[in-house]
RNA sequence: CGGGAUGUAGCGUAGCCCGGUAUCGCGCCUGGUUUGGGACCAGGAGGUCGCAGGUUCGAAUCCUGCCAUCCCGACCA
């Protein structure tokens, strides 16, 4: 039976099992992407509309995420707190810009109680209904700041460094497991300082930081830059990004970094004593990044055979799989491996021995391409003979027969490699897709026809930026940090323009 | 929230027009043979046909209402 055929027929958004391979991402991207979320055991659609259950290997690469973030946000002074789920609307409505950006897509807790009705149905109590609503938090500036306002006098108490790993909701309309969810999980840091200057110092600095971990870590190459007005967030003077492109040409913000202002502190009465005994109000950042970066990850490297993670985020580096036709040749080559792991866990290398008896190899190899293990080691009878084993790796799927002197120091050597070929492999892709374009004509034919990133001359209006997005659907992704100063006219309205600014069609 | 479509076993489906208690594949369980790229044979378990009414001797099938999901729009990390 043929793929497309049951692609077709296939109304439900469900991935399926029953055929050994996923749809290839050249049939059908989007599909692509949701069969190999669901075949990798990464995460699945829950009870609960527009929420998604992270299953155990998804979870894995996020903490993998987590743990190496954490790191350098404590490396660069931060420390982790934690604030409440539940925000007061009265707060909320404090920055007028925020709560218009977030307005629209809040959840409410409106009452405290549920009991049973007449017919034994669990029902809202409608006596128990709270005196000041609740919202879930969408995002935690506003019960941060109400915070801050206790804990800053002084220019003594900044700055005031703080990150918190958290979940949010924002009710979305459509969701897709990872890129855009009804609840996430994410860190927010939100920092405090005596001078604009510093704020800004770590808005930057912390944007460094989102970019030096995807590139390092994730293996995905980013562009810094700058969102125009209309792009950035509900409340900030400035929203530094780093943006993404995946295989299917479409970019994905993949970090924000957000220079406040005053705003916040204003609104929340935030007032400190600078040196010269003067009042002042607190500068503020605000910076994240979420579970969509697993979304990022897969897009940006797998393809049709599966996921292809780094080394450095995947939960499994290396597997060993055993190929016998005897209890005693079974024996043998799990004495073998088991020496083989303990090596390689010496060195730090995460490993798993799949001495399951109820698959087979070739199973096996399947499946742990599907879920992107970077390297496959397979010992059967006649590596024993020889001393051997073979060796493949996931992102270009070579395989060789080596010997098995200094094994473990190949394997580290060759997880390096496997980290940065990818990395090197999507820079490419990257800049193969970013391109220079001189009219709307030719805007909308590349877009149309090449898609990635397009370079080109703005007027600088928001009126211009809404007429693109509304005829091509394409947005301003960036202003590029470093951007070359050239001057140019406005592609659309032919208005003198001094730089060039990065559009596409994103998620 | 507008337009369109779909709900049958864990997943994918046949059956519905023309009413008679549900088909097939994958997966699952048991036993055996296998094992260097998704094994094979034999046996077996699993379904209030989305929910609630109605028509009928009898409803997966016909009628009404509701719910859910998906696709296309408006909104978004």
């Amino acid at each position: 039976m043929s793929l497309r055929f049951i692609r077709l027929k296939n109304t439900k958004n469900i991935p399926i099992f029953m055929s050994k391979g996923i749809t290839s991402r050249s049939e059908d991207y989007s599909q692509w992407y949701n069969e190999l979320v669901a075949k990798a055991d990464l995460a699945e659609h829950s009870a609960v509309r527009g929420c998604m259950v992270i299953k155990p290997y998804g979870y894995s690469i996020w903490e993998n995420m987590q743990a190496a973030l954490d790191k350098k946000f404590k490396d660069t002074g931060h420390s982790n707190a934690y604030f409440p789920l539940f925000i007061p609307k009265s707060f909320f409505s404090k920055e007028a810009s925020h709560v218009e950006g977030f307005a629209k897509e809040c959840a409410v807790v409106t009452h405290y109680r549920l009991k049973n009705d007449a017919d034994g149905n669990v029902v809202v109590d409608e006596d128990a209904k709270l005196e000041e609503e609740l919202i879930v938090r969408p995002t935690s500036e506003t019960i941060i700041w109400h915070t801050y306002r206790g804990w800053i006098q002084s220019y003594r108490d900044l700055p005031i460094l703080v990150n918190q790993w958290a979940n949010v909701v924002r009710w979305e309309m459509r969701t897709r497991l990872f890129l855009r969810t009804a609840e996430f999980l994410w860190q927010e840091g939100h920092t405090a300082h005596a001078t604009s200057q510093e704020a800004i110092e770590e808005t930057k600095r912390m944007l460094e930081v989102y970019a030096n971990f995807a590139e390092n870590f994730m293996a995905v190459p980013v562009i810094r830059g700058r969102k125009t007005d209309t792009e950035r967030f509900a409340g900030a003077l400035d929203t530094y990004c780093i943006e993404a492109l995946m295989q299917d040409g479409k970019a994905l913000q993949a970090g924000t970094s957000h220079f406040l202002g005053q705003n916040f502190a204003k609104a929340f009465d935030v007032k400190f004593t600078n040196k010269e005994g003067k009042q002042d109000h607190v500068w503020a950042t605000s910076w994240g990044v979420s579970t969509r970066l697993i979304g990022a990850l897969i897009m940006a490297h797998s393809d049709d055979s599966g996921l292809i993670l780094p080394p450095k985020l995947a939960p499994i580096q290396v597997v060993i799989v055993p190929i016998y036709r005897s209890d005693e040749e079974f024996d043998n080559i799990s004495e073998v491996a088991t020496e083989l792991v303990s090596k390689l866990k010496a060195k730090n290398i995460s490993v798993k021995y799949d001495n399951r008896d109820t698959q087979r190899p070739g199973f096996k190899f399947a499946e742990y391409e599907l879920k992107g293990v970077p390297v496959r080691l397979a010992i059967g009878g006649r590596d024993l003979e020889n001393g051997t084993i073979e060796i493949a790796r996931r992102d270009t799927k070579e395989k060789q027969t080596i010997s098995r002197d200094n094994l473990d120091n190949h394997i580290e050597q060759l997880l390096e490699e496997i980290q940065s070929a990818i990395y090197n492999k999507a820079l490419k892709f990257r800049d193969e897709n970013i391109r220079e374009v001189n009219s709307y004509e030719e805007f909308k034919q590349v877009l149309d026809e090449k898609s990635g990133f397009i370079s080109a001359h703005w007027d600088g209006t928001a009126e211009t930026e809404k007429r693109i997005k509304d005829e091509t659907k394409a947005t301003i992704r960036c202003i590029p940090l470093n951007n070359k100063l050239e001057d140019g006219i406005c592609m659309v309205t032919g208005k003198p323009s001094t730089q060039r600014v990065l559009f596409a069609r994103a998620y």
